[in-house]
DNA sequence: AGCCAATCTTGACAACGATCAGATAAGCAC
DNA sequence: GTGCTTATCTGATCGTTGTCAAGATTGGCT
């Protein structure tokens, strides 16, 4: 039959198209430097007429969800391997919020969309949560030495360091602040010694506060 | 001259144009949920024909950027308003950590747009590093303890805070975030937790870190 | 008065998101 | 194979957007 997928003239797509069109999107971010991607675009790049999309996404916002999985899964790879090479403890929870922070800094537009999809949908999808990167931080928390049965206190400690790797990875885009402004190395000397510090925080909040 | 500027059939503008834009968009940020304004809507908003802003913009993107400076100016205001009956020391930073985030939360779209635009022009500029809320946050440290010689160590010291502020500000927007999501109150002890720690962190850390 | 430069409008362009009727392909009945 | 059904893709189209060039209108200056 279709042997010859690729001899074709390119006919009709048929084959995955909606795989085709995230990666299409993801070639389409990580090329341009605005994160404002067309959807016309993106099915341009796929080789495929402008409606095309529809058939696979409801409307651009779908597709920019999917886009945006897609980067909340490559962080989640990304920060499983930055951790494998550390060993239990507070280094690890560095570890991830470093990942985090290197992860936006490299793919902008990606994490970009990954952020304004999130805040949409006023809840990440439940996938995130359970196995995706919050669960990694909360498991972090849980080895450095957190009662695992204080649900509370866990996800306090998890949003606190999550607020903090997040407020130091938009601060990156700001050139303005000195601390993070000359290279690499400086961001990842400042976000350790304030993730050390908030992971010493949250261990002494379990306690009750004064 | 042109007293009776409202009684005119509308033949043209001439007033202030530019000021006019900048406050129809600021409502028309305050009316919409989302922060995707549209120069068109702005303009018509204003009573004007959809090329008549480019006599005062470059782009569309230089009148988001008015809006935002704009913004900026009612976040320090706010946060001087916030600090006036506060006691120097420890919980001026607080209150301002506290003003951020109530701005992001009671004006969400205005402070997208502020934080977007920052981030594109790789430098917010000069004004709101001297006269505005950055000013605010370093003058606050300095009075809290911190040594105002000491030029890096306040760089370091404000970005923290900033981070600290930035990104639970940015957390709020999700509402997975169960310390977050209850009430405002939630976040307030939340945020004093959390800035109460990092200003404890960056007094230590003015001392050679081990 | 007359002219200048600033200001605003009209009209147009390409690109966008979205929708629709219709063409095409694949799968399954017989 | 023929015929039918369903999923998929195209083409044309609509309303809207950002932007520009050319012309109309205005206030200020001499």
């Amino acid at each position: 039959m279709k042997s010859a997928r690729v001899a074709e003239p390119r006919p009709y797509h048929h084959g995955d198209l909606r795989r085709a069109l995230v990666e299409a999107g993801r070639r389409l971010l990580e090329a341009e430097n605005g994160s404002d991607i067309s959807l016309r675009a993106v099915a341009r790049e796929a080789g495929v007429s402008p409606a095309a999309p529809y058939h696979h996404f409801r409307d651009k916002s779908e597709l920019l969800d999917a886009l945006a999985m897609e980067g909340w899964g490559r962080l989640a790879d990304q920060m499983r391997a930055d951790l494998a090479p550390t060993e239990p403890g507070q280094d690890r929870l560095v570890a991830l919020g470093i990942a985090y922070v290197r992860f936006s800094r490299e793919n902008p537009a990606i994490y970009r969309v990954m952020f304004d999809c999130s805040q949409n949908h006023e809840a990440m999808p439940s996938k995130l949560r359970e196995e995706g990167a919050y669960r990694l931080v909360r498991d972090a928390l849980i080895e450095s030495g957190l009662d695992p049965s204080d649900e509370m206190g866990l996800e306090l400690a998890s949003t606190a360091v999550w607020c903090a790797a997040h407020g130091v990875a938009e601060m990156v885009g700001f050139r303005e602040f000195s601390p993070l402004k000359a290279h690499l190395g400086g961001e990842e000397a400042f976000l350790r010694a304030l993730l050390s510090r908030l992971t010493l925080f949250t261990a002494e909040r379990e306690s009750p506060a004064g």
